[in-house]
DNA sequence: TGTACATCAGTGAACGCGCGTTCACTGATGTAC
DNA sequence: TGTACATCAGTGAACGCGCGTTCACTGATGTAC
């Protein structure tokens, strides 16, 4: 069963980023876990406790890929290092694998503060890890610079997936 | 039926910035221009269709707003203001009447070419705006510095209103 | 000005569909003897 | 080791609901005489 629940959460948090919150159907998760929708309920008593639990493990998976660009490099080095990743090809075309910020916040905006909450949590992590990777004088400012950063990624991210590929590559170019 | 139409328009262009695409129904737009649901497809052939026209509707707003706060002002007064409009919490708290791409840039990302199409020359009509209030030596520094500077403000935009209060809150000081 | 008629914007019941959720059932698994 | 039984993860039919869309109808409007 613990087996089926980890195939089931990690389904969830490709196919939201994928398809978003509303376009994922329990019945499609379940059969990406193998499995058929009857059996949901045995593993969480609604679809937005998936949800949650989802978006936690996608959050997870982002703080790694940051945390990974940081090891051991300078802080100019490392953040760079992420910037490419986030707003290469690659991250662009699998949103499924990618950030669950750009990909969810929108939805998340009309969520119940309970979720938002979670989301904040998320987030914050994020810019933790990220500050790391910046120099400034304070910890306050290394945190703001860190958090500029991010919606700047954010925004380049959402935007390009939104637009035609030809602005997409102005807009991203631009951000680089 | 002209006066009408206005009205299921501008009805639309609000309430898929509020609610997002998906969760705004013919119904619910119908009503709020004081009509039936059965009378739409006399305006419209489809729901698509009817998205394409509010999307513009609400682009053309944003681009007002944007005109707005350059005329007759310093290139740098002009930003800062159309920045603090942006992140203000008026803007923030009513998406209704909000930058649409902060809000439905998400659920475009999964539309149809010629959707993303009609959203890329929305961008790109608020980026020639903006480039109008950056300076830089060339046209292109100017736009390239328009795109940087629209991404942060849609990513801070779209970040804090995923998150609980107090992160939101971090993030848009951290932006302004 | 008054009357008959055509047009068509808008109404509201109805449709098929996919969704989240429920539930009676099944059959593999593990335990007790 | 072999047998009887309890447990419960997973199955698949069924539910009520809201949605986009269709359609027969209505009644206000404008034109022709």
């Amino acid at each position: 069963m613990q087996r089926s629940h980890e195939r089931i959460v990690e389904g969830a948090a490709r196919l939201l980023r994928e398809r978003g919150v509303d376009k994922t159907s329990v019945a499609d998760v379940m059969e990406a876990a193998g499995l058929t929708h009857g059996g949901f309920y045995r593993h969480f008593d609604t679809k937005d406790a998936l949800v949650s639990a989802a978006i936690a493990t996608a959050f997870a998976q982002l703080r790694e890929v940051a945390a990974t660009s940081l090891q051991g490099k300078e802080p100019d080095v490392s953040l760079t290092l992420f910037r490419s990743y986030y707003l290469s090809d690659a991250h662009l075309n699998h949103p499924g694998e990618a950030c669950p910020v750009a990909t969810l916040a929108a939805e998340f905006a009309r969520a119940p503060p309970r979720l938002k909450s979670e989301f904040g949590k998320g987030v914050r992590r994020i810019l933790e890890v990220l500050a790391g990777c910046c120099k400034g004088t304070g910890k306050k400012q290394r945190e703001a610079q860190a958090a500029r950063e991010f919606a700047r990624l954010v925004g380049a991210a959402v935007i390009a997936r939104a637009c035609d590929p030809e602005t997409a590559k102005t807009v991203l170019a631009a951000c680089r």
